[in-house]
DNA sequence: ACCTGAACACCGTTCAAGT
DNA sequence: ACCTGAACACCGTTCAAGT
């Protein structure tokens, strides 16, 4: 790539960023262009899609994300590992408004520049699972793509201005449902409603 | 209302459906009007906003609802009744693609035309709740926000083409979420995941 | 190679002019 | 009262022309 290329490319993702960061999803290329100071055709060229320039901004995210999911495994047991790669996963996708419907579009739609990521994403979150259901703390009636889609589904939540204060709750109540609910002993981290007035 | 007029409304509801059920709530309000043979300001006239078209298509729907609420009240019990409105609802929401965005968004925006239905739909999902709690078959740290929330994210999973499949399954998962995991005695209706191999 | 302005076919909003 | 076409300021896509 040539100099001039690279420069319009890194300062229209910073402009992008903070664009993106403000208004969302669905802001305008046009706008974004307009304030980095190139036509919007250029920018197209390099991002010949909105998902690829999201793609770009999330991809550091990403990786660090699918890094993470690797330690985990290693560092926690596998309930812990697996609630906190799920808190990143919602915070992640919570990153720039309104991505969270790209990526769901995107985890079957194998031309989408996030489709590889969504679909590390998913195998990073199935093998945690599969480590937390052999361990006997999940639930074993879903999958990696459950995982996912309830993911998506907090994430979303947390993006609706009305309902944002109760994403962090809704998150441990789906977190709860999705840790098996009984039949080990060992109840050191669970609280469970009591009903009793 | 005059008669030309009249005829002009129910004629654009009727085509509003059929080009939104087809489209989803971002269809085009000029190729709604256009189908209809008037003009864009005409549509405009009658439904002031997106919303008020949609709160005029929906309110058959939300009226069932909340009449539905007050039977389950007496006629089943505290968890069948929840549970079984809650799938309503959650249907309800699905009935056009993408509405349930402008739901979330109307429930805090008293200005929108389906603020009104909103409120209305969460008060009579409180109740539900609170007999459900009152009996001890539901978690007491949700409200009926929460609630809200959970039918919003339940029902915008089945808006994911690519999750579609999987939203019966996850409104399960949620619903037995939703109700209390234990301490009553009476499991007849409860399968909790089995882990042993 | 890379960039750009302009043409294109859309969108929702608004309003003066018609019946 | 009710309807409408037209003007307006947007949008993303495409491409021939420039450096």
């Amino acid at each position: 790539m040539r100099a001039d290329a690279r420069k319009n490319r890194d300062h229209l993702l910073a402009i992008a960023g903070a664009v993106i960061t403000e208004q969302g999803v669905d802001a305008s290329l046009r706008d974004i262009a307009r304030r980095a100071g190139v036509g919007l055709a250029t920018l197209l060229r390099h991002f010949p899609t909105r998902e690829a320039l999201l793609d770009a901004l999330l991809r550091t995210s990403f990786d660090e994300l699918t890094a993470r999911a690797g330690e985990l495994e290693t560092s926690s047991s596998p309930e812990d590992a697996l609630v906190a790669w799920l808190r990143d996963c919602v915070a992640c996708a919570h990153e720039y408004r309104g991505v969270v419907a790209l990526l769901t579009a995107a985890i079957e739609d194998t031309e989408s520049a996030l489709h590889a990521s969504c679909v590390t994403m998913r195998a990073a979150g199935t093998r945690l699972l599969a480590r937390a259901q052999a361990a006997g703390t999940a639930r074993t009636d879903i999958d990696g793509t459950d995982l996912f889609a309830l993911v998506a589904a907090l994430a979303w939540l947390g993006d609706q201005p009305s309902l944002t204060p109760r994403s962090d709750h809704l998150f441990d109540v789906v977190a709860g449902a999705i840790l098996a609910s009984a039949e080990n002993g060992d109840a050191e981290e669970k609280r469970r409603p009591q009903t009793r007035g």
